[in-house]
DNA sequence: ATCGGAACCG
DNA sequence: CGGTTCCGAT
């Protein structure tokens, strides 16, 4: 397997088991923790798409891309959210536009009113200085993972709830995790440590708190012990990763099949 | 519609 | 620093 470590990074460890993935500060955040910074226009964004809001913002086709179904509409909210009353579609697109420099937003061009995060560039630019490899291995939102390995329409909701909601939804290790090939996930997140030869060893995470990293418990999940907010069943996508085998091959690789 | 410079602000 | 406000250019 190749290396995808970013030069930024100053780093490339050889295991790419042990790479290690972070997420921006806030996720680690509760949003609405006393002292906490003002909200960013990032994160207000996939705070909407998160819920599944729809009328304003909704998700596009492709994986991280959004659309604004109603500009004016989407600036009265985010007007509202920083007590800017005047807040219009020409000045929130400024700051978007400020996100391209940034690497987190670039404009999908031609699609009207649309843009694509850049989520893995998203974890360098608020991380300049990553630690070197740590022992634990990558820290993904299960269901960020979850969002590859089932099928399930909504899923790519729920890994942006994740973030959304780090309080929530606690952050996943997986701990030896090897999918069944190389995956689609490895290119969507190019830090994240996963194997590319073929296995099936799905069942066993262990997952970290971001709240208190030092709550870490292992477990073969049959449930998941963290209730969503969205009320979206987490135990279904646990359960549809585990009646594996070749639905779940399928399924999690279909541009391989 | 989209872009990015420039000045400005908390 | 992360926008907000304004605006001329494309």
């Amino acid at each position: 397997m190749e290396c995808h470590c970013n030069s930024s990074l100053g780093h490339c460890p050889s295991a790419h088991w042990s790479r290690t993935v972070l997420f921006p500060e806030w996720a680690y955040k509760p949003a609405w923790s006393p002292g906490s910074r003002q909200v960013q226009l990032w994160h207000f964004l996939l705070e909407l798409l998160g819920r599944g809001e729809g009328g304003a913002i909704a998700w596009g086709s492709e994986w991280g891309e959004f659309v604004i179904r109603d500009p004016e509409r989407l600036a009265k909210l985010w007007g509202e959210r920083k007590g800017k009353p005047h807040m219009n579609y020409d000045k929130l697109s400024r700051a978007l536009r400020y996100y391209y420099k940034k690497r987190i937003l670039h404009k999908t061009k031609g699609k009207r009113f649309t843009y694509k995060f850049n989520f893995s560039k998203l974890i360098l630019v608020n991380y300049p200085s990553l630690p070197t490899c740590p022992q634990i291995t990558a820290p993904v939102p299960f269901s960020m993972l979850s969002s590859h390995l089932s099928v399930n329409k909504p899923s790519v909701d729920m890994a942006v709830q994740s973030i959304s909601h780090p309080l929530l939804l606690p952050y996943c290790i997986p701990k030896p995790l090897l999918f069944p090939q190389a995956h689609p996930i490895q290119r969507q997140f190019p830090l994240f440590s996963g194997p590319s030869h073929s296995g099936t060893n799905l069942s066993e995470f262990s997952c970290l708190s971001p709240v208190n990293p030092t709550i870490q418990f292992t477990q073969t999940f049959n449930h998941w012990p963290i209730k969503s907010s969205t009320g979206w069943p987490h135990n279904r996508i646990i359960e549809s990763r585990q009646d594996r085998g070749k639905a779940m091959t399928k399924n999690a690789c279909p541009e391989t099949t």
